[in-house]
DNA sequence: ATTGGCACTCATAAGCAATGAGTGCTAACT
DNA sequence: AGTTAGCACTCATTGCTTATGAGTGCCAAT
C-alpha cells in the first residue's frame, strides 16, 4: 500500500505536468507546493511512485512524467472535479436550447464543448433504438418534385427532396400522406420498413405509382436515421495546440475521423462514479490514440441514455476541468432534448 | 522586358519549389530540366529574375524561392491548368448530385474539394438577393408545437420548431398557412418581411394569436437565410501538412474562422480569364493570410453567379491542379444546383 | 550570349566542452 | 524509522568551434 504523502506527490506531479508540459523534478515540486519536507524526501517518494509505475522518467535523469496508470490513479482517487465557473455556465446556457432542431442542437453542443475545453469535442447522435415516428409529411414543391419529411419523437427532423418522374395529383399526395401516417405514426422506427412493405397491397390503384416512388425514400430516411453517427468539433484545436502533443498528430486525426473506430470505442465505455467515462492513453484499444485520453458522458432523452458526448485530447489534459465541462454539457444537453 | 528563357527558369523554379518545399538552386535546375545550357547561364537568368523581384533568396547564398510576384506571373502567364484526372472526375460525379438538399450539397462539395486538393476548402452559401419564396409550410407536431418550413426557389429548405404557448386549432394552422403562402409565395425574400407586416390587419381575429407567434419566426428564417455564410472543410489538412507551412498556423486558422473577414475577402475577388480568382500571399489584405493563397471560383444558380467556392492553402500550393479542381467543382456545383 | 573557373557566403552538421537540472545513494540526524 | 544534507553521477541542452557543401556572383575566355 502506498501511504499518504507519495500520493500527494503524484497529485502535484500530475497538476504541474498538466500545467507546464515539462517533466517535473523534486526541486520544483517542493518550491511550488508546501509539503513541509525537503526535496530529498520527495525524491524518496518519487522512487516509490516509479516503483509502482505511476510515473516514469523520459530520460535517465530528468524530471518525472505521469504514466497512464498514474493519471488513472489521479483521476480515480485524487482528483477533485472542478465545477464549471459561472462564466462557463452562462456560456452553456446562452448557447444551448436556443434551437429546437436536433441537428442544430447537437452541432452547437459540439462547438460549445470544444470551446469550453479547448479539446476536440465529439457528440454521438442519439441512438434510435426506441425512437418512433411522430409524423410523416409530404409537400409538393413543384410539378415534379416532392419534399418528404420524417419527424421522430426524439425531435429529429429529416427531409429529402425527390423527383417524381411521372408527375402527380395534389389529391394523391394528400391521400398518400394520410395513408403513411395512419400506418406508421407512433410506431417505432425499426418497424417502419416492415409495416410499409406489408401494407403495400392496401394502397389503392391510382396511388400505386406515387407510392412506388415515395416508399423507398421513406425507407432511406429511416435507414439514415438509424445509422450511428458522430459529430466532431474543434479538430483545429489540435493544430493550434500541436506543440503540446507528443509525436505526430496526423494519425490521431485520421483515427478520429474514422467514425467506425470511434463509435466502437465510445460504445465500450461505461460511466464511472463521476457520471463520466474515461479512457487514458493505452487504455484506448486504438493504437493511434495511445497518447490521447477520451472522456465521455452519456446524455439522455426520455429518461434513458441515448448516446454520448465528450472530448478527446492529450493524456495530459486538464481532467479536473474537462470532467466538469463534459458532465455539465451532457446534463444541459439532456435537459435541452427534453424540450424537443 | 524579360526574355523567354528566364521565364522558363521561373516556371521551373516554381514547379520544383512546389514539389520539394526547398529553395531551388541553379545546379538542381539544370539537372531536372533540360534547358540545354549550363548552370552558370541559369544563374545569370536567376539574377534577372531576382532583379525583377520574382524570386528571392531566403539566405544570402542558398537557392531561390518564388515571391508572391513570381507566383503571380507564373499563374498568369506560365501555368497551364491541369485538367482534372478521370479518377477525380469520377469522384466528383459520384460525390455530387446525390442529394437534392442544398445544405447537404454544399457541405459535400466542401468536403470533396478539400479531399481533392488537400487544402482547406470553402463554400459560400448562395446569396439570396434574387431568391424568392417557393413555399411556406406549417406542420403540427404536437399540441403545443409547430414546425415552420421555408422553401426557396434556390432549393434551400429551412425549418424551425416553435412553441405555441396557448395551443392552437388544426384549422387555424391551415388557414394561416394558406394566408402566408398567398401573401409571399413567389415573392422575393427581401420583400417578405415588409409584405407580412403590411398585411397584418387582414388576418381574421381568431388567427391573430397564432399569427403573432408564427410571423416573427418567419422573419427570423428569412433573416437567417439572407445572412452571408461560409462553410469550411478540411481544416485538419492544415494540421497534417503543417510542416509545409512557414511559421505558425494558428493565426491562419483564426483568420479563416473569422467569417466576416473571409467573406469580405472573397467578395472582393473577381474572376480572371481562367474563370477563377486568386489572391497570392500579401495580395490578401488580411495580414494573417500573407503566407497563404486564396483561390475561388464563382458558381451559378439560375444563370447568375450566386456565390463562391474555393480553397485556401500555402502560397506554394499546386496552382495547376488546384485551379483545375476548383473550376471543375464550381461547374459541377452549378450543374447540381440546376437540378434542385 | 554562353561558359568554365574560382573565390566567397552561409546554413547545416559534427564534434566537444560547459552548464545545470535532476537523480540515487549513503551517512548522519531527529 | 523517517528525514535530511551531501555528493557523485547522468544526460539533455547550450554554446562554441570547425568542417562541409550547396549555392552564388563575377570575370575572363569562348
Amino acid at each position: 500500500m502506498i501511504s499518504e504523502r507519495p500520493l500527494e506527490v503524484l497529485k502535484a506531479i500530475v497538476q504541474d505536468y498538466i500545467q507546464s508540459n515539462e517533466p517535473v523534478g523534486s526541486k520544483s515540486l517542493v518550491e511550488r507546493h508546501s509539503f513541509g519536507v525537503s526535496a530529498a524526501t520527495i525524491r524518496n517518494d518519487m522512487a516509490i511512485l516509479e516503483e509502482e509505475e505511476l510515473i516514469a522518467a523520459p530520460h535517465t535523469s530528468s524530471g518525472r512524467v505521469p504514466t497512464d496508470k498514474g493519471y488513472r490513479l489521479f483521476v480515480d482517487r485524487l482528483n477533485e472535479v472542478k465545477p464549471i465557473s459561472n462564466a462557463e455556465r452562462a456560456a452553456i446556457e446562452g448557447f444551448m436550447s436556443k434551437s429546437s432542431d436536433l441537428d442544430e442542437t447537437l452541432s452547437q453542443t459540439a462547438r460549445l464543448l470544444s470551446q469550453l475545453t479547448n479539446e476536440i469535442a465529439l457528440v454521438q447522435y442519439p441512438s434510435l433504438g426506441k425512437a418512433s415516428v411522430r409524423h410523416i409529411e409530404l409537400i409538393a414543391i413543384d410539378e415534379k418534385r416532392l419534399l418528404l419529411m420524417l419527424i421522430t419523437d426524439s425531435g429529429r427532423i429529416q427531409q429529402h427532396v425527390m423527383e417524381v418522374a411521372s408527375g402527380y395529383e395534389a389529391s394523391a399526395v394528400e391521400k398518400l400522406r394520410n395513408f403513411l401516417n395512419e400506418k406508421v405514426a407512433g410506431k417505432p422506427l425499426s418497424s417502419v420498413n416492415k409495416t410499409l412493405r406489408a401494407s403495400k397491397d392496401e394502397i389503392s390503384a391510382p396511388l400505386q405509382a406515387l407510392a412506388g416512388t415515395v416508399i423507398p425514400e421513406v425507407a432511406l430516411l429511416v435507414d439514415a436515421n438509424s445509422q450511428e453517427k458522430i459529430l466532431l468539433a474543434g479538430t483545429s484545436n489540435l493544430a493550434k495546440r500541436q506543440g503540446e502533443f507528443p509525436g505526430s498528430i496526423s494519425p490521431v486525426l485520421e483515427a478520429i475521423e474514422e467514425q467506425v473506430v470511434l463509435l466502437k470505442l465510445i460504445s465500450e465505455m461505461q460511466a464511472d462514479q463521476h457520471g463520466v467515462s474515461l479512457r487514458i492513453g493505452r487504455e484506448n484499444t486504438v493504437d493511434a490514440l495511445s497518447n490521447t485520453s477520451v472522456l465521455v458522458s452519456g446524455y439522455e432523452n426520455q429518461g434513458s441514455e441515448v448516446a454520448k458526448v465528450g472530448v478527446i485530447g492529450p493524456t495530459r489534459m486538464d481532467y479536473s476541468s474537462n470532467i466538469g465541462a463534459v458532465r455539465a454539457v451532457a446534463r444541459y444537453l439532456t435537459q435541452s432534448l427534453g424540450g424537443l
